[in-house]
DNA sequence: CCAATATAATTAACATGTTAACAGTATGGA
DNA sequence: TCCATACTGTTAACATGTTAATTATATTGG
Protein backbone atom coordinates (compact mmCIF):
# COMPACT_ATOMS: atom_id res chain seq x y z
CA UNK A 1 0.00 0.00 0.00
CA UNK A 2 2.85 2.54 0.79
CA UNK A 3 4.34 1.80 -2.52
CA UNK A 4 0.95 2.29 -4.28
CA UNK A 5 0.82 5.42 -2.52
CA UNK A 6 3.60 6.55 -3.06
CA UNK A 7 3.77 6.29 -6.79
CA UNK A 8 0.54 7.76 -7.31
CA UNK A 9 1.75 10.89 -5.22
CA UNK A 10 4.99 11.23 -7.69
CA UNK A 11 2.92 10.69 -10.83
CA UNK A 12 0.47 13.05 -9.92
CA UNK A 13 3.40 15.29 -10.48
CA UNK A 14 4.32 14.77 -13.93
CA UNK A 15 0.23 13.58 -15.51
CA UNK A 16 -0.87 16.96 -15.87
CA UNK A 17 2.36 18.19 -17.69
CA UNK A 18 2.26 14.28 -19.94
CA UNK A 19 -1.57 14.90 -20.36
CA UNK A 20 -0.82 18.78 -22.08
CA UNK A 21 1.92 16.74 -24.24
CA UNK A 22 -1.20 14.79 -25.33
CA UNK A 23 0.48 11.11 -23.67
CA UNK A 24 -0.75 9.27 -21.10
CA UNK A 25 2.17 7.36 -18.55
CA UNK A 26 2.48 4.50 -20.35
CA UNK A 27 3.24 5.87 -23.94
CA UNK A 28 5.55 8.03 -22.36
CA UNK A 29 7.30 5.04 -21.12
CA UNK A 30 7.48 3.15 -24.09
CA UNK A 31 9.02 6.63 -26.34
CA UNK A 32 11.80 6.78 -23.52
CA UNK A 33 12.74 3.30 -23.65
CA UNK A 34 12.72 3.91 -27.43
CA UNK A 35 14.59 6.78 -27.41
CA UNK A 36 17.43 5.89 -25.51
CA UNK A 37 17.78 2.16 -26.66
CA UNK A 38 17.28 2.81 -30.29
CA UNK A 39 15.91 -0.01 -32.07
CA UNK A 40 14.28 -3.34 -29.75
CA UNK A 41 12.10 -5.85 -30.30
CA UNK A 42 8.39 -5.80 -28.67
CA UNK A 43 9.66 -8.22 -25.77
CA UNK A 44 12.26 -6.04 -24.41
CA UNK A 45 10.63 -2.91 -24.93
CA UNK A 46 7.76 -4.57 -23.09
CA UNK A 47 10.07 -5.26 -20.07
CA UNK A 48 12.08 -2.38 -20.03
CA UNK A 49 8.72 0.13 -19.84
CA UNK A 50 7.26 -2.93 -17.59
CA UNK A 51 4.55 -2.93 -19.69
CA UNK A 52 2.77 -6.84 -20.47
CA UNK A 53 2.88 -7.59 -23.80
CA UNK A 54 -0.84 -7.97 -24.70
CA UNK A 55 -0.93 -4.05 -23.72
CA UNK A 56 1.96 -2.85 -25.77
CA UNK A 57 0.22 -4.53 -28.65
CA UNK A 58 -1.99 -2.78 -28.45
CA UNK A 59 -0.23 0.75 -27.83
CA UNK A 60 2.04 -0.09 -30.81
CA UNK A 61 -0.99 0.23 -32.90
CA UNK A 62 -2.10 3.64 -31.64
CA UNK A 63 1.99 4.78 -31.33
CA UNK A 64 2.32 4.32 -34.58
CA UNK A 65 -0.82 5.44 -36.47
CA UNK A 66 0.48 8.89 -34.25
CA UNK A 67 3.94 8.70 -36.36
CA UNK A 68 5.41 8.39 -32.95
CA UNK A 69 6.99 4.68 -33.11
CA UNK A 70 7.68 2.31 -36.47
CA UNK A 71 7.30 -1.20 -36.62
CA UNK A 72 9.26 -3.87 -38.81
CA UNK A 73 9.75 -7.51 -38.94
CA UNK A 74 13.33 -8.41 -37.76
CA UNK A 75 14.94 -10.19 -40.48
CA UNK A 76 16.63 -12.99 -39.17
CA UNK A 77 13.84 -14.19 -36.57
CA UNK A 78 10.58 -13.52 -38.40
CA UNK A 79 8.62 -13.92 -35.02
CA UNK A 80 10.05 -10.66 -33.51
CA UNK A 81 8.28 -7.27 -34.33
CA UNK A 82 11.53 -4.52 -33.99
CA UNK A 83 10.10 -1.09 -32.70
CA UNK A 84 12.39 1.96 -32.85
CA UNK A 85 11.57 5.70 -32.55
CA UNK A 86 10.38 7.50 -35.59
CA UNK A 87 10.85 11.95 -36.17
CA UNK A 88 7.48 12.95 -34.59
CA UNK A 89 8.71 10.51 -31.27
CA UNK A 90 11.97 12.43 -30.87
CA UNK A 91 10.32 15.62 -31.34
CA UNK A 92 8.11 14.51 -28.62
CA UNK A 93 10.93 13.38 -26.41
CA UNK A 94 12.75 16.26 -27.06
CA UNK A 95 9.24 18.75 -25.56
CA UNK A 96 8.72 16.70 -22.86
CA UNK A 97 12.07 15.94 -21.55
CA UNK A 98 13.11 19.02 -20.23
CA UNK A 99 9.29 19.30 -18.83
CA UNK A 100 9.77 15.83 -17.03
CA UNK A 101 13.44 17.09 -15.03
CA UNK A 102 12.28 20.33 -14.08
CA UNK A 103 9.65 18.10 -12.23
CA UNK A 104 11.88 15.77 -11.22
CA UNK A 105 14.42 18.32 -9.70
CA UNK A 106 11.56 20.31 -8.14
CA UNK A 107 9.93 17.08 -6.32
CA UNK A 108 14.08 16.12 -5.96
CA UNK A 109 14.89 19.15 -4.02
CA UNK A 110 11.76 19.88 -1.65
CA UNK A 111 12.34 15.74 -0.73
CA UNK A 112 16.07 15.89 -0.36
CA UNK A 113 19.01 14.31 -2.91
CA UNK A 114 20.19 12.12 -0.51
CA UNK A 115 16.50 10.91 0.29
CA UNK A 116 16.01 10.37 -2.92
CA UNK A 117 19.44 8.21 -3.53
CA UNK A 118 18.19 6.10 -0.53
CA UNK A 119 14.75 5.57 -1.21
CA UNK A 120 15.94 4.09 -4.79
CA UNK A 121 18.17 2.01 -3.70
CA UNK A 122 16.00 0.40 -1.38
CA UNK A 123 13.62 0.15 -4.29
CA UNK A 124 15.93 -1.66 -6.45
CA UNK A 125 17.27 -4.03 -3.78
CA UNK A 126 13.53 -5.00 -3.37
CA UNK A 127 13.09 -5.43 -6.75
CA UNK A 128 15.96 -8.07 -6.65
CA UNK A 129 14.34 -10.19 -4.22
CA UNK A 130 12.78 -11.34 -7.06
CA UNK A 131 12.66 -14.72 -6.87
CA UNK B 1 9.71 3.15 -12.79
CA UNK B 2 11.97 2.43 -9.52
CA UNK B 3 8.15 2.39 -7.54
CA UNK B 4 6.41 0.77 -10.13
CA UNK B 5 9.04 -2.03 -10.48
CA UNK B 6 9.55 -2.44 -6.78
CA UNK B 7 5.68 -2.49 -6.50
CA UNK B 8 5.19 -5.40 -8.93
CA UNK B 9 8.06 -7.33 -7.63
CA UNK B 10 6.64 -7.37 -4.17
CA UNK B 11 2.96 -8.34 -5.63
CA UNK B 12 4.65 -11.09 -7.76
CA UNK B 13 5.10 -13.04 -4.13
CA UNK B 14 1.61 -12.18 -3.02
CA UNK B 15 -0.50 -12.40 -6.00
CA UNK B 16 -0.62 -16.21 -6.29
CA UNK B 17 -2.19 -16.54 -3.19
CA UNK B 18 -4.43 -14.39 -3.39
CA UNK B 19 -5.44 -15.93 -6.77
CA UNK B 20 -5.87 -19.21 -4.50
CA UNK B 21 -8.12 -17.70 -2.72
CA UNK B 22 -10.18 -16.20 -5.47
CA UNK B 23 -9.80 -12.79 -5.42
CA UNK B 24 -7.52 -10.17 -6.91
CA UNK B 25 -5.60 -7.24 -5.50
CA UNK B 26 -8.52 -4.77 -5.63
CA UNK B 27 -10.66 -6.48 -4.45
CA UNK B 28 -8.57 -7.85 -1.41
CA UNK B 29 -7.46 -4.14 -0.51
CA UNK B 30 -11.51 -3.49 0.11
CA UNK B 31 -12.24 -5.98 2.20
CA UNK B 32 -9.48 -5.53 4.49
CA UNK B 33 -10.00 -1.81 4.52
CA UNK B 34 -13.47 -2.80 5.60
CA UNK B 35 -12.61 -5.43 7.70
CA UNK B 36 -10.62 -2.79 10.14
CA UNK B 37 -12.93 0.09 9.82
CA UNK B 38 -16.11 -1.40 9.78
CA UNK B 39 -18.96 0.46 7.81
CA UNK B 40 -17.31 3.11 5.47
CA UNK B 41 -19.00 5.18 2.99
CA UNK B 42 -17.52 4.62 -0.75
CA UNK B 43 -15.78 7.41 -0.66
CA UNK B 44 -13.86 6.62 2.05
CA UNK B 45 -13.29 3.19 1.20
CA UNK B 46 -12.17 4.39 -2.28
CA UNK B 47 -9.69 6.51 -0.41
CA UNK B 48 -8.42 3.78 1.92
CA UNK B 49 -7.97 1.57 -0.81
CA UNK B 50 -6.62 3.97 -2.84
CA UNK B 51 -9.55 2.74 -5.76
CA UNK B 52 -11.02 5.72 -8.23
CA UNK B 53 -14.93 5.98 -7.65
CA UNK B 54 -16.07 4.52 -10.80
CA UNK B 55 -13.55 1.51 -10.27
CA UNK B 56 -15.74 0.95 -7.14
CA UNK B 57 -18.98 1.00 -7.86
CA UNK B 58 -18.19 -2.09 -10.79
CA UNK B 59 -16.49 -3.44 -7.98
CA UNK B 60 -19.17 -3.18 -5.26
CA UNK B 61 -22.10 -5.05 -7.64
CA UNK B 62 -19.48 -8.20 -7.68
CA UNK B 63 -18.80 -8.39 -4.18
CA UNK B 64 -22.22 -8.12 -3.13
CA UNK B 65 -22.82 -10.69 -5.34
CA UNK B 66 -20.34 -12.92 -3.93
CA UNK B 67 -22.01 -12.18 -0.51
CA UNK B 68 -18.20 -10.56 1.02
CA UNK B 69 -19.29 -7.65 1.53
CA UNK B 70 -23.02 -5.35 2.41
CA UNK B 71 -24.63 -2.49 1.13
CA UNK B 72 -26.83 0.54 2.40
CA UNK B 73 -27.93 3.92 2.22
CA UNK B 74 -26.74 6.64 5.25
CA UNK B 75 -30.40 7.25 6.53
CA UNK B 76 -28.56 10.80 7.57
CA UNK B 77 -27.53 11.55 4.14
CA UNK B 78 -29.13 9.65 1.41
CA UNK B 79 -26.55 10.63 -1.34
CA UNK B 80 -24.00 7.98 0.78
CA UNK B 81 -23.96 4.45 0.25
CA UNK B 82 -22.61 2.56 3.26
CA UNK B 83 -20.31 -0.73 2.97
CA UNK B 84 -19.61 -3.04 5.29
CA UNK B 85 -17.54 -6.66 5.43
CA UNK B 86 -20.17 -9.06 4.92
CA UNK B 87 -19.79 -12.80 6.72
CA UNK B 88 -18.48 -14.73 3.41
CA UNK B 89 -15.88 -11.45 3.56
CA UNK B 90 -15.12 -12.26 7.37
CA UNK B 91 -14.68 -15.51 6.31
CA UNK B 92 -12.15 -14.78 4.19
CA UNK B 93 -10.22 -12.44 5.66
CA UNK B 94 -9.78 -15.22 8.24
CA UNK B 95 -8.39 -17.45 5.46
CA UNK B 96 -6.03 -14.60 3.93
CA UNK B 97 -4.42 -13.05 7.03
CA UNK B 98 -2.17 -15.62 7.97
CA UNK B 99 -0.87 -16.38 4.48
CA UNK B 100 -0.38 -12.88 3.69
CA UNK B 101 1.50 -12.09 7.23
CA UNK B 102 3.54 -15.00 6.29
CA UNK B 103 4.15 -14.03 2.75
CA UNK B 104 5.21 -10.81 4.52
CA UNK B 105 7.14 -11.71 7.55
CA UNK B 106 9.58 -13.65 4.54
CA UNK B 107 9.72 -10.67 2.66
CA UNK B 108 10.78 -8.96 5.91
CA UNK B 109 13.19 -11.50 6.83
CA UNK B 110 14.60 -11.55 3.05
CA UNK B 111 15.25 -7.58 2.89
CA UNK B 112 16.11 -6.65 6.42
CA UNK B 113 13.46 -5.77 8.99
CA UNK B 114 15.28 -2.18 9.59
CA UNK B 115 15.35 -1.69 5.67
CA UNK B 116 11.66 -2.36 5.11
CA UNK B 117 11.15 0.31 8.34
CA UNK B 118 13.33 3.08 6.31
CA UNK B 119 11.37 2.09 3.42
CA UNK B 120 8.05 2.48 4.68
CA UNK B 121 9.13 5.74 6.26
CA UNK B 122 10.52 7.09 2.97
CA UNK B 123 7.70 6.36 1.21
CA UNK B 124 5.36 7.33 3.53
CA UNK B 125 6.91 10.97 3.51
CA UNK B 126 7.05 10.81 -0.57
CA UNK B 127 3.32 10.41 -0.45
CA UNK B 128 2.86 13.51 1.75
CA UNK B 129 4.97 15.56 -0.66
CA UNK B 130 1.16 15.93 -2.44
CA UNK B 131 0.54 19.52 -3.14
C1' DC C 1 14.52 -34.39 -42.23
C1' DC C 2 10.76 -34.29 -39.06
C1' DA C 3 8.11 -34.22 -35.11
C1' DA C 4 7.99 -32.31 -30.58
C1' DT C 5 8.92 -28.36 -28.13
C1' DA C 6 9.84 -23.57 -27.28
C1' DT C 7 9.40 -18.72 -28.22
C1' DA C 8 7.27 -13.98 -30.08
C1' DA C 9 3.48 -11.75 -30.82
C1' DT C 10 -1.42 -11.43 -31.18
C1' DT C 11 -6.23 -12.11 -29.90
C1' DA C 12 -9.97 -12.70 -26.70
C1' DA C 13 -12.41 -11.87 -22.50
C1' DC C 14 -12.99 -9.69 -18.51
C1' DA C 15 -11.31 -6.44 -14.72
C1' DT C 16 -9.57 -2.11 -13.33
C1' DG C 17 -7.64 2.85 -14.43
C1' DT C 18 -8.98 7.30 -16.03
C1' DT C 19 -11.54 11.34 -17.31
C1' DA C 20 -15.84 13.61 -18.17
C1' DA C 21 -20.62 13.97 -17.82
C1' DC C 22 -24.72 13.03 -15.19
C1' DA C 23 -28.52 12.28 -11.52
C1' DG C 24 -29.85 12.61 -7.00
C1' DT C 25 -29.30 14.77 -2.53
C1' DA C 26 -27.61 18.44 0.85
C1' DT C 27 -26.58 22.90 2.16
C1' DG C 28 -26.13 27.84 2.55
C1' DG C 29 -27.58 32.21 1.66
C1' DA C 30 -30.90 35.69 -0.70
C1' DT D 1 -38.83 29.14 0.65
C1' DC D 2 -36.01 28.80 -3.24
C1' DC D 3 -32.13 28.87 -5.93
C1' DA D 4 -27.36 28.42 -6.77
C1' DT D 5 -23.78 25.56 -5.38
C1' DA D 6 -21.44 21.58 -3.65
C1' DC D 7 -21.14 16.82 -2.81
C1' DT D 8 -21.91 11.43 -3.54
C1' DG D 9 -22.26 8.00 -6.37
C1' DT D 10 -23.17 6.21 -11.05
C1' DT D 11 -22.67 5.80 -16.00
C1' DA D 12 -20.18 6.09 -20.27
C1' DA D 13 -16.21 5.63 -23.16
C1' DC D 14 -11.87 4.41 -23.93
C1' DA D 15 -7.13 2.74 -22.26
C1' DT D 16 -4.42 -0.45 -19.79
C1' DG D 17 -3.89 -4.79 -16.60
C1' DT D 18 -4.31 -9.70 -16.49
C1' DT D 19 -4.68 -14.51 -17.75
C1' DA D 20 -5.41 -17.98 -21.18
C1' DA D 21 -5.62 -19.50 -25.79
C1' DT D 22 -3.91 -19.06 -30.48
C1' DT D 23 -0.89 -18.27 -34.61
C1' DA D 24 3.41 -18.09 -36.71
C1' DT D 25 8.12 -18.97 -36.57
C1' DA D 26 12.50 -21.21 -34.53
C1' DT D 27 14.90 -24.69 -32.44
C1' DT D 28 16.06 -29.10 -30.81
C1' DG D 29 16.31 -34.21 -30.46
C1' DG D 30 15.85 -38.40 -32.69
Amino acid sequence: MSLLRAREAVMSHFRPMLDRHGVNEQQWRVIRVLGEAGALDATQVAERANILAPSLTRMIKTLTERGLIERARDADDRRRLLLAIAPAGRDLLRRVSPDSARIFAELEGRFGKDRVEDLMDLLDALSRLKA
